[in-house]
DNA sequence: TCTGGGGTCCTAGGACCC
DNA sequence: TCTGGGGTCCTAGGACCC
């Protein structure tokens, strides 16, 4: 068989658990639950939970608060250490880059895309998972597909530590029967906007007819969708590196905030850290949005462009405290700001590029 | 039963212009 | 007195992901 090029997804088994047990061994075989600042009485939810805590039915986003209900005795719960997680991501990013003729596409902490051209990708996939567990004693799956789609569903397949292969030739016979949820891009809201017009499979996805997924979802998502069903999507692997679009900070208090001067003090904080964000980037702002969750759990969010972009810190702080003129007067559990940035090399917007983040 | 914090992109609708 | 069609920009809000 001659070489071909393939995506592989790199996915890392329970990364932020495996990375604490690592440097904390005698928590290896216990249920590991991070999360928040480690308290399971505070407002916190699941970072990411050991296999040991998963089979307690404790998993990522539930609230810290539940976990601590489910958790057996010896469960172990701790705080968030983003420094830590960020070093063991570059060791793994740098260990997978240094593999022969692959372009790395990082996606997050622990997930990349490899782009390669082979006649036998899962031998690539094994010496990926050679190679990463050298360098760091940390194990991750491997999904392998004929696009970005297929390789990032395919490693939910080969959890934990393996190596599974979906393409053109097996998405049917694998994913047919499966709810559209299943799909990645698919969350719940389009999967019950999916379901009233009787699309609750992804086979039923590929078979609808394109131009009602149009009418429903929009030009650009209805033929996303339909795409979706049958497995298609882009195969380009890009090791250009990221640039953010923007930056943002967001708290949720342990007591809601119930004055408006609360309110208030809360923003100038959180646009204060904004800012300070932006300029060690050195990049202008140009837009700034205040999201704000009432209680119990209402989200809103509002913006307004400032007239040129700038990174005069009063400026900024100025705008966000202006959008709190436009503020319900009700209590407030979360404040959220965030900033707009002049991409680099381009005028006052920001270029969209459609598929990238999503995919 | 209680729901983080950091991101990304898409769509609808109004304002405004020619 | 009635009111086009096309385009861009802006804001608000929705949805998804890790």
């Amino acid at each position: 068989m001659s070489p071909q090029p393939w995506v592989l997804h790199v996915d890392m088994d329970q990364f932020i658990a495996a990375v604490e047990v690592l440097r904390r061994p005698e928590l290896a075989g216990r249920p590991v639950i991070v999360g928040g600042r480690g308290d399971p009485t505070e407002r916190a939810v699941v970072s990411t939970a050991s296999y040991e805590a998963r089979a307690f039915g404790i998993g990522s986003g539930m609230p810290l608060k539940i976990a601590a209900r489910k958790a057996p005795e010896d469960a172990v719960f701790l705080p968030v250490d983003h420094e830590a997680y960020e070093a063991a991501s570059d060791e793994v990013m740098r260990a997978l880059r240094a593999l022969p003729d692959v372009v790395v596409e990082v996606l997050g902490w622990d997930e990349c895309f490899l782009g390669a051209t082979t006649d036998d990708p899962e031998s690539l996939a094994r010496h990926a998972q050679e190679a990463v567990l050298a360098a760091t004693h940390l194990h991750c799956t491997v999904g392998i597909g004929d696009n970005k789609v297929r390789a990032k569903i395919a490693t939910e397949f080969g959890k934990p530590r393996g190596v599974f292969r979906l393409t053109e030739a097996n998405w049917f016979e694998v994913m047919g029967e499966r709810p559209t949820r299943a799909l990645w891009g698919v969350g719940a809201k389009v999967a019950k906007r999916l379901a009233v017009h009787g699309i609750t499979t992804v086979a039923q996805l590929a078979a609808a007819d394109p131009g009602e997924l149009i009418t429903e979802f929009g030009p650009r998502m209805g033929i996303w969708y339909h795409e979706l069903g049958r497995g298609i999507g882009p195969a380009q692997v890009d090791d250009s590196p990221w640039i953010a679009r923007g930056r943002s900070r967001e708290t949720t208090y342990q007591r809601n905030l119930v004055s408006a001067e609360e309110v208030r003090a809360a923003v100038r904080v959180l646009s204060e850290q904004v800012h300070a964000d932006c300029v060690a980037e050195g990049r202008a702002i140009f837009r700034v949005n205040l999201k704000v969750r009432y209680a119990p759990f209402e989200t809103k969010t509002i913006g307004r462009k400032l007239p040129e972009p700038t990174l005069e810190r009063e400026e900024v702080v100025a705008a966000a405290l202006a959008l709190c003129d436009r503020l319900e007067q009700r209590e407030v559990r979360l404040l959220g700001v965030r900033a707009e940035m002049v991409m680099p090399g381009e005028g006052d917007t920001v270029e969209r590029t459609p598929v990238r983040g999503r995919l």
